[in-house]
DNA sequence: CTGAAAGCGCTTACAG
DNA sequence: CTGAAAGCGCTTACAG
């Protein structure tokens, strides 16, 4: 490969006046800017960039490092769509994106960390949908650039975040709910120990009972895993609950959780949404395919990665403060909601 | 950030001791060593990833380069299914995984090009499912790193790929409806210059009639774009056709066309598959959820981008060769094919 | 086993 | 506008 000595010979003109052609920095003489172009034409030349970034001090990519552990894996749906927007809006920006999968345990000194120690890397996206023991990340403070959460909310308010403000989502699924005239509406959700989602929406649906004017129901709640199993299990047990006590309506934390809700309903011989409601949480494509389809909140996940980017590369240039920011959810009416059968009466 | 040097000065060796200790490479007695570990602990220090490899010449990344001119984009299922299994691969590897996208024309000098030119690469991963002008992709040559194409086989030979076999899974299909006793099967693919899947099942899909002994039917072979609504349209077509010439099954080379297909079948009042058969080609996940089911050749999209980071792996060890590789399609049989009316008469 | 030295390919104040 | 020089933070033959 050729240096850029070999393009200084090339042109007549010494590195140093290659190097500003190139990177455009500094004032050269149009003459000598042509000959350099030639040049490095003629050569193939281009800039090594590890050098140039070794040399200016120069950051040039951002990192992606997401982290599965207790979580499914990257094959979900929200993962592909949030990656999606992140890597169309890295190409509009002037880095590059290094990307990074942890499965197992979080351990600094794991060779695949040493990826976050990366010296080209400018600031972090970090993704861990479920989080163990937040202070394992505390080693990530220690690099001094910055971190962003994604579609999680960590506790430690040094960290910044971008996600969908879960608990706003609750209120919008539950109080369609009750405006429809529903008192007796359950909850199935997720992890509270270890995601801030399964908190937040938890959190929202109860402050949506009150609201209402509605007392919690500990019967009711189901709270253990974002999955369909999840959903299913959940169900039955509602089902075996005093007929004066059974739900009239379920919001589903995640929409995988509310294709089981669904499922045991249907296997019970309830008509969705005659006998019973159902909103879900996510609007992954396949909700709209459902019998019937699902009402659920939509998160813009594809959005939500390009913020991220944008956030970051404010954070990069700042240096400031951490930034907390939340997206909006909105509410997808399909039909999987109706007014209770006792109002039809 | 420490250096080599501070870390040097407080286990009280040559920075070269240093050096050998965390590279893992020369030999250092055990007291140096665990010196040397120590001080880089309390200091916290990692080495400079920048530094290393412009000394030493390592490569240290793979890059991703997707390019979507012509193409819809990179939200496209199988775009993210395949990543996916990139990604996980790429986390099993000693490489990172550098990305980039690019859409509109493909020009060497584009900002975003020089991503090709970054000197950590050791290899490129090339998507590009629609190619204009093969030779667009030349100046990669010059490179003088392996560049291995996926899910396209380029023309010229010196490049490497990975892909599926696509007559292979034409075949599947076809076969499998004259199988059933289908003597009038139309095609409906895509665009015959820019794509080689478009080419190849349409090669396929004519040796298979050829196999079994039917005439092609230029009235019955639609190519234009991997779409719905060239599906649907196709199809309105097909209807219009005097009774007798007719088709009795549609071969529908992507799932998305075979939606648009089955969308024209209902509309015109056709019952699937009693009336008529359809069969896609990909299985995407919504391909389950039709009414009916879709029968398909399914991709092992996630199965493809692993096994593609591994042969990227292979090429950048041996320098040897191109190497062109195909993946077995598998054919899905589900509710939308049947033997054709007649025979039920 | 270890140190001293050269140098990877650039960039950038500095002086003129 | 341009050249000469220093040096980014490492690695690695070389000599002892």
């Amino acid at each position: 490969m050729p240096t850029i000595h070999d393009v200084a010979r090339l042109a007549g003109v010494h590195r140093s006046t290659v190097s500003r052609v190139l990177t455009g920095q500094g004032s050269v003489s149009e003459k000598s800017r042509k000959k350099v172009l030639e040049a490095a034409r003629q050569m193939n030349f281009h800039l090594n960039t590890v050098a140039s970034a070794l040399k200016s001090q120069r950051k040039t990519a951002v990192g992606l490092l997401s982290f599965w552990h207790c979580s499914p894996n990257p094959s979900e749906t929200y993962y592909q769509q949030t990656l999606t927007g992140i890597i169309n809006e890295i190409t509009r920006s002037k880095f590059n994106l290094l990307l990074n999968n942890i499965e197992g345990t979080l351990d600094p000194e794991n060779e695949k960390m040493k990826f976050c120690y990366e010296s080209h890397l400018a600031g972090i996206l970090l993704m861990a949908p479920l989080v163990e023991n937040e202070s394992a990340f505390d080693f990530l403070n220690g690099l001094n650039i910055p971190v962003l959460f994604l579609l999680y909310k960590p506790r430690d308010p040094r960290y910044s975040y971008i996600d969908l403000d879960n608990r706003k989502g609750a209120h919008l699924a539950v109080d369609h709910l009750t405006n429809l005239g529903h008192r007796k509406i359950a909850y199935v959700g997720g992890e509270l120990t270890y995601s801030s989602n399964a908190r937040d929406r938890y959190e929202g649906y109860l402050e949506s009972l009150k609201k209402a004017g509605i007392k919690e129901d500990p019967e009711l709640v189901s709270n253990g895993y974002f999955w369909t199993g999840h959903g299913e299990e959940s169900m039955k047990k509602f089902l075996k609950l005093p007929s004066g006590q059974r739900p009239t309506a379920v919001f589903a934390a995640t929409d995988t959780i509310a294709y089981g809700v669904l499922k045991a309903a249907h296997d019970a011989g309830l008509r969705v949404p005659q006998d019973i409601s159902i909103v879900g949480f996510d609007d992954y494509e396949t909700s709209n395919l459902t019998q019937p389809p699902l009402t659920t909140v939509r998160q813009p996940f594809y959005a939500i990665g390009q913020q991220a980017v944008q956030l970051l590369e404010t954070l990069v240039e700042q240096k400031g403060k951490p930034k907390h920011q939340f997206v909006d959810p909105e509410l997808i009416v399909r039909g999987s909601t109706a007014a209770p059968w006792f109002m039809n009466r």
